[in-house]
DNA sequence: AATGTTAATGAAAACCATTTTCAATAAGGT
DNA sequence: ACCTTATTGAAAATGGTTTTCATTAACATT
């Protein structure tokens, strides 16, 4: 941040080195606008978003570097049902605290909660432990989503059955 | 299954019939693979099976089929990360009991647990209550799955660093 | 700072699960 | 048996993601 330098922490910069990957403007620019968002936004959206200072960057390079991080476990990729993968940045630094999904159904509308994440995780190491024991998996993740409608789409509705 | 009617429980037939939609051979047919099975099948296994007694019924009455049953709430849908849609009988007569599933992210081996469900079940009952008060959602439903490796995926892994 | 090796990239084409179109068919009430 | 309209099959379209391949750029070495 200092000493003219870009926006680039060193724990990824690190974390990429480490896997013996390079540095490139491309991963710099996209892991950017993840660091910086607070939606859930599909390859196609960070395409456009780092189009804006790096217009020369492809989307498919936008793919094949989300597929990396995905690897690498720099980021989630999630699917809210509306045929696109959604990506966020893991823990870490300038990462978000740990949280699950609220998904409507009908708008695509996403709410991150972390009400009762604790009991949750509770129950999600106990369950993790017992079913690698059972069923001889080594469990790496997990993936905890509640779908519904959301506040106007319910409203909508009403209103078309009125 | 007597008087030499095929297999056709009476629930969903008038859960078809209740929402005004006519009983076609090809939804009989869709019906009765997913009740004969333990797999997690996609459209296309789907319809594979139903070819064998009715190779006229196409793939895309596959698809629409099965669009038209997870919207009545008759069938589940998933997916495990591997590209394509995977299809499950919801409760019922002859459906599962509730479960949640353990997902090999290596082979995409799917397995079906039920251990520590009531546990799970009671915290997600817990979670949705407040959860919708909270964020005025009408929650639907839930999703909760477990990513790893089976044992024989790790044994793999193992050999080949070794 | 120049050079060499090789990973990374962009553009275009390919891929592939799913959806749409549209004319033909069949379910089920009359 | 007939009529209305939902349902269907075949083929084409769609659209997110991946592959191909020649070019470019990271960065270790000199």
């Amino acid at each position: 941040m200092n000493k003219g330098e870009n926006f680039h922490p060193v724990w990824w910069r690190n974390h990429l080195r480490g896997y013996g990957y390079r540095i490139t403007i491309a991963r710099q620019a996209i892991l950017d606008v993840l660091s910086k968002t607070e939606d859930h936004l599909s390859a196609e959206d960070i395409f456009f978003a780092v189009y804006k200072k790096h217009p020369n960057i492809g989307l498919t390079t936008v793919y094949r570097t989300l597929e990396l991080f995905v690897q690498m476990g720099l980021i989630y990729k999630f699917d809210f049902g509306d045929g696109r993968s959604r990506y966020e940045l893991m823990g870490g630094p300038k990462g978000k605290e740990h949280h699950h999904h609220l998904v409507c159904t009908e708008c695509g509308r996403v709410v991150d909660y972390t009400d009762f994440i604790d009991d949750e995780l509770e129950l999600l190491r106990r369950t993790e432990k017992e079913l690698s024991k059972k069923y001889n998996f080594e469990i790496k993740g997990h993936l905890i989503q509640f779908y519904g409608l959301c506040e106007s789409c319910r409203k909508k509705k009403e209103k078309i059955i009125e």
